[in-house]
DNA sequence: CGTTCAACCTGGGCGC
DNA sequence: TGCGCCCAGGTTGAAC
């Protein structure tokens, strides 16, 4: 689930446990009754290349958080669907994938624990690293992309725009919450064709994608229901109690107090809007 | 080019 | 209780 504000809160609150800075004392892969998660390269081979080598930073490359480790090696770390990362001992140890043990500093464990275990964990030499940069398979990151970058991504495209911004490879980050979100604030129907936005839509997109994703960051995240994201520290996040159609098909819709909100299916994921206000 | 489907996994919710 | 089915924030590759 997490997507760019659930990662990117992730990310912060690493940083502000003192991550950085801290050395590698042990990483260890306990044993679960479930299939594995992928891990590349190989368990031995990842754990060999990082102990006692030091954090030099914790960074996000889209849905992803990144840790630079000495040697310009980085760790690279996939919640996907329900991967999360936490500084406090899980309540459900069963879907605890990795454990770093890191020295000094008041945080010594970091936990990352999946229950589906789609998610993946990598180990990247500064090659393979710049090789992935360049390629292209991940777009400029949704907070930096200007809004002309943003515009020669999508504009040419016929795909409805709710789908175009969820492909990573033009623009980073936005999943499926956010983007029926961002749309919703922006007034713009998912359904809408990337090439049939106005000018004034795609100004509306920007600034909307820019500031719902900011507030998220601000309120932790989202937390559903099913709780298979939690911040750090393994409290909820609150951007659920903000959210103005993801999973609210049925209510009225909170801005224009008229519609109801509808929800659809678009490359077979689950999308929400107001019928009136987004056009 | 764009869309659809399946696969990767586990668990929760619902209808019967 | 239990079974079968559908759903879930992501990504990828194949088929049409």
């Amino acid at each position: 689930m997490p997507e760019l504000p659930e990662v990117e809160a992730m990310r912060r609150g690493l940083q502000q446990a003192g991550v950085p800075g801290t050395t590698i004392r042990d990483v260890e892969f306990p044993r679960v009754p479930y299939k594995p998660i992928r891990v590349r390269p190989n368990r031995h081979a990842l754990r060999t290349r990082l102990l006692g080598r030091r954090i030099v930073s914790v960074d996000r490359w889209g849905k992803a958080v990144m840790l630079l480790v000495e040697g310009n090696q980085r760790l690279v770390i996939e919640p996907r669907m329900t991967g999360l990362l936490l500084v406090a001992r899980p309540a459900d140890f069963r879907f605890v994938r990795m454990i770093l043990q890191l020295s000094p500093g008041p945080i010594r464990t970091v936990y990352f624990w999946d229950r589906r275990g789609l998610g993946q964990i990598h180990l990247w030499s500064a090659r393979q690293f710049e090789q992935r940069r360049d390629s292209a398979i991940r777009g400029p990151d949704a907070l930096e992309i200007t809004q002309s970058a943003l515009y020669a991504a999508l504009s040419d495209s016929r795909r409805p725009i709710k789908v175009a911004l969820m492909d990573q490879k033009a623009v980073s980050g936005v999943g499926n919450l956010y983007a029926s979100e961002i749309l919703h604030r922006a007034r713009i129907h998912p359904q809408k064709p990337c090439n049939q936005l106005t000018d004034d839509q795609w100004r509306m997109l920007h600034a909307a994608m820019r500031r719902v994703l900011a507030e998220a960051i601000r309120c932790g995240g989202s937390t559903l229901i099913d709780e298979t994201y939690l911040t750090i520290s393994g409290k909820p996040g609150r951007y659920q109690h903000r959210h103005r159609v993801y999973q609210q098909a049925g209510m009225k819709c909170r801005a224009c107090r008229q519609g109801v909100i509808k929800k659809i299916t678009l490359a077979q994921r689950s999308t929400f809007f107001c019928p009136v206000c987004q056009e």
